[in-house]
DNA sequence: TAATTCGCTAGACCGA
DNA sequence: TCGGTCTAGCGAA
């Protein structure tokens, strides 16, 4: 047979039922994106297995030979292997025809005798297609080609990978509820693709570069207009295959636009055949919700994308509907137009071409932010070798989870199996004890350091081999010398398998630091590298909450409190060198210490005191100086200690740092926040009370004279459980509670934005729903009461200034008393 | 099908 | 009506 090769980006891979002869086979497809759109190879030669543990192996080979499984009692294990394994021993591997039937065998499998245990059952086939070959999704792929059968495949690295990215959205009709595909049809589709989305600056009017595509008289000539709702879904289907992307954006496309535009094409007696192999998108379980999968070509859900980056702190971002986000991310006011206007507009026919702009400017700026954050998240599918519809949508403990499972396979190791629910509960009754906090001395506080270790917990497990695999092990050696604060001791001859995987991301993170610290910010060789090692850093920092996490295939409590009692114990170290030095030991939280540099001392001593820490610390742990800080406010809390996790701090630039305060929370009124941060600037900037006093007497008299607008008073909060099963209403709640009487659906992660208004009695009977009250309908006393004064209180009780001083404008004898 | 622990604070809730 | 306790949410690390 002619042998020859093809190049391309592997985009997915997954597996269809073949014929051959009479049997039915499981045939692994590869999806790659070739130049000439995405191309699909099938391997024959690979077969789903899983292991078993035996008690005598000639025994179990034998009565697995003879076994019979499933209903039909028809399934038999294809080919059984002895193979060896670092960490256990009598292992056979179990291998199949196809998928049904090793789900059929592994479900009763235990039941024959002299099997003591099964493992790796639960891989999905790709998934153990791409573990076995080490495979990069969203890399550069060599396929070895025979006929038309795939033989075997080579990652090629492809530095900076092109991809072609599309976005869509769709408007729908929603007469007086929720939009309902069974009867509601789309007004309006749009479409964006690639190349005009890079030209694209801040301010510009998104919408033009996206195409839309309607039906219906009164459009203007930038729209395609087609003869009914299902010429147009067929034109977005059409349009969208001649474009051939490699990732298809949608913001919330797993919930909305793809289950609806399917049920849609369904009922015109229509298809949406996007994917590759031309079959219609699928909705599949993905965790708590559904998710909308391609095959192929990869659906990146945006929204769902960003959910993921804002846990991992990448972008910060409060609410997550298209409008927010683009104001956060780019400071551009993106009008909505809400469901009711979308109606009257459709019937009336008036300002269509409005709407057409709104929906254009819907799948512009989805295109947007996909392409923006693309590079990381194509990063961190190279890294834990899975594609990018897995990536885009996975937890902090599967991307953890992917990459120890590789590292079991290159090293040979048996996987882990998943805890049973009993186990799960036993590890959620027996939390461990977390890091150090030194309570601070409340005041103001000038002339601050602030040392940090760089990556505390993954430097210990690094520096210490703390792993599931090295924790007590029978070296006596390892228990004197590598002993933690815990009693806990971890091998130091061989090294463990979580550490080793560590060792690799944190060298690989350290080499693209530097190298992305020669560049130019604004190159794309930096963004890249950029990308890669905050892919590498969101990683790192994942892997010590594995260990603890109760369903963990790696859990282990002794080596996850071994990391945090180490922890501990070098944070105060550091504290007590300080001190031993000659610095007033100021605050500690977790892996930081604050200093105060005496007048006696200056900047150079703090950093000779670093590097004399540097060189006691083992392994790669390392403190480094985040900054020095001209002032400090910590405060008291009611019961009169320190308050902890609370703080600001100015730089000698002026830039201020504020944490843990009302300011940074969200349920807190946008003027009670903002005052405090003008209360904390005027005394940090200026050293001035008497300023901040100012202020507060100014917002407080706008308020009680009616002048608040009402989006400074505006709380907000989730909504965590669904409604009825609160056992304490708090505002938040109720006003949910009044909203959803109204018919508005509110459910579990809806941001409930409040107000407390002038009508009922309790706070929570006077919260209504931000977008129900009128402007000035609002209780002046709960703003000052409950909102600003207790934020700025906090802040100049330090300096002896009472509630009363601020209420009546009494005389501040008290004044400077303080200090 | 969800990474961890530490810490602060509000407002409801409950019993005297 | 008061004060203590509990529920709930959010942030720091």
């Amino acid at each position: 047979m002619q042998e020859k090769t093809t190049k391309g980006i592997l985009l997915d891979v997954d597996y269809v039922n073949r014929e051959e002869g009479s049997a039915k086979k499981s045939v692994i497809r590869l999806f790659a994106s070739t130049g000439k759109g995405i191309e699909a190879f099938e391997d024959w030669n690979f077969k789903p297995y899983f292991y078993v543990k035996a008690q005598d192996l000639d025994k179990a080979e034998k009565a697995l030979g003879e076994a019979a499984f499933g209903e039909s009692r028809e399934v038999k294990v294809k080919s059984i292997e002895r193979v060896k394994r670092a960490n256990a021993e009598n292992i056979l591997r179990l291998s199949f025809e196809n998928v049904q039937d090793l789900v059929a065998a592994r479900a009763e499998v235990l039941g024959i005798e002299g099997i003591l245990e099964k493992a790796e059952h639960d891989i999905p086939f790709a998934r153990r297609w791409l573990l076995d070959h080490e495979a990069e999704p969203m890399n550069g792929i060599e396929i070895f080609l025979e006929g038309n059968k795939a033989k075997k495949v080579k990652i090629v690295e492809r530095e900076k990978p092109e991809f072609r990215v599309a976005a869509f959205d769709l408007e729908t009709l929603s007469p007086g509820r929720f939009s309902d595909p069974k009867q509601d049809p789309i007004l309006m589709a749009s479409f964006a693709m690639g190349k005009e989305a890079k030209a694209l600056g801040n301010g510009q009017v998104l919408g033009k570069n996206a195409k839309v595509l309607s039906y219906g008289k009164g459009f203007g000539k930038e729209v395609d207009v087609f003869e009914d709702e299902k010429a147009m879904v067929k034109g977005l289907e059409e349009r969208i295959r001649e474009k051939k992307p490699d990732v298809i954006a949608t913001y919330n496309g797993d919930l909305f636009d793809f289950p609806y535009i399917k049920e849609r094409a369904e009922r015109l007696g229509l298809g949406f055949a996007i994917s590759s192999d031309g079959s219609q998108p699928k909705l599949i379980r993905k965790g708590r919700d559904n998710a909308a999968k391609l095959v192929g070509v990869q659906h990146l859900d945006v929204y769902q994308m960003l959910r993921f980056l804002a846990r991992f702190a990448v972008v910060s971002l409060v609410k997550f509907d298209l409008e927010s986000v683009v104001n956060s991310l780019y400071s551009i006011e993106k009008e909505k137009i809400k469901a009711e206007e979308i109606n009257k507009i459709w019937g009336e026919r008036k300002g269509l071409d409005r709407l057409a702009e709104y929906c254009a400017e819907d799948s512009a700026y989805t295109l947007k932010i996909a392409e923006q954050y693309l590079p990381l998240v194509v990063e961190l599918c190279k890294i834990v070798k899975q594609p990018l519809f897995e990536v885009g949508r996975a937890s902090a403990s599967m991307l953890v989870e992917f990459l120890i499972m590789e590292k079991c396979f290159e090293t040979g190791r048996l996987i882990a199996n998943k805890p049973d629910d009993a186990a799960v509960q036993q590890r959620l009754m027996h939390p461990i004890k977390g890091g150090y906090v030194k309570e601070p001395l409340p005041g103001l506080h000038e002339n601050i350091a602030v040392l940090d270790f760089s990556s505390l917990y993954p430097t210990i497990i690094i520096s210490h081999n703390v792993s599931p695999d090295t924790v007590g092990c029978p070296h006596k050696e390892c228990m004197e010398k590598n002993l933690a604060p815990n009693k806990q001791w971890f091998c130091s001859k061989k090294s463990g398998l979580i550490p080793e995987i560590l060792e690799t991301l944190f060298e690989r993170r350290i080499k693209l630091k530097r190298q992305a610290k020669k560049l130019d910010r604004k190159s794309p060789e930096f963004v890249i590298l950029n990308a890669r090692q905050q892919a590498l850093k969101i990683l790192l920092n994942s892997f010590y909450g594995y260990l603890l996490y109760s369903r963990s295939r790696f859990y282990s409590r002794e080596a996850g409190s071994a990391v945090t009692a180490w922890g501990r114990q070098y944070v105060q170290w550091v504290g007590s060198e300080a001190e031993k030095a000659g610095f007033e030991l100021l605050y500690n939280d977790t892996d930081s210490a604050f200093l105060i540099i005496p007048a006696a001392k200056e900047r150079k001593d703090v950093l000779a005191f670093v590097e004399k820490i540097n060189k006691e610390l083992p392994g790669v742990m390392n403190v480094e100086l985040e900054g020095f800080f001209k002032r400090g406010i910590f405060v008291t809390k009611e019961s009169g200690e320190g308050a902890k996790k609370k703080y600001a701090l100015i730089d000698y630039e002026g830039n201020l740092k504020i944490v843990g305060f009302e300011y940074v929370r969200r349920d807190w009124a946008p003027i009670a926040k903002e005052t405090q941060r003008q209360v904390i600037n005027a005394i940090l900037q200026e050293g001035n009370p008497e300023k901040a006093i100012e202020i507060i007497r100014e917002k407080i008299n706008a308020l009680s004279k009616g002048n608040a607008k009402k989006s400074e008073l505006t709380v907000l909060t989730q909504i965590k459980r669904p409604l009825e099963k609160y056992e304490s209403i708090g505002p938040h709640v109720a006003a949910a509670k009044k909203a959803a009487a109204k018919g508005r659906e509110i459910g579990i992660g809806s941001i409930i934005g409040y107000v407390i208004t002038r009508s009922g009695k309790s706070i929570s009977d006077k919260a209504q729903l931000a977008e129900y009250v009128n402007e000035g309908n609002y209780d002046p006393n709960y703003y000052i009461q409950n909102q600003v004064l207790p934020a700025v209180m906090k802040i100049i009780r330090e300096f002896n200034v009472s509630r009363e001083d601020l209420l009546q404008g009494g005389k501040q004898s008290k004044l400077g008393a303080f200090s």
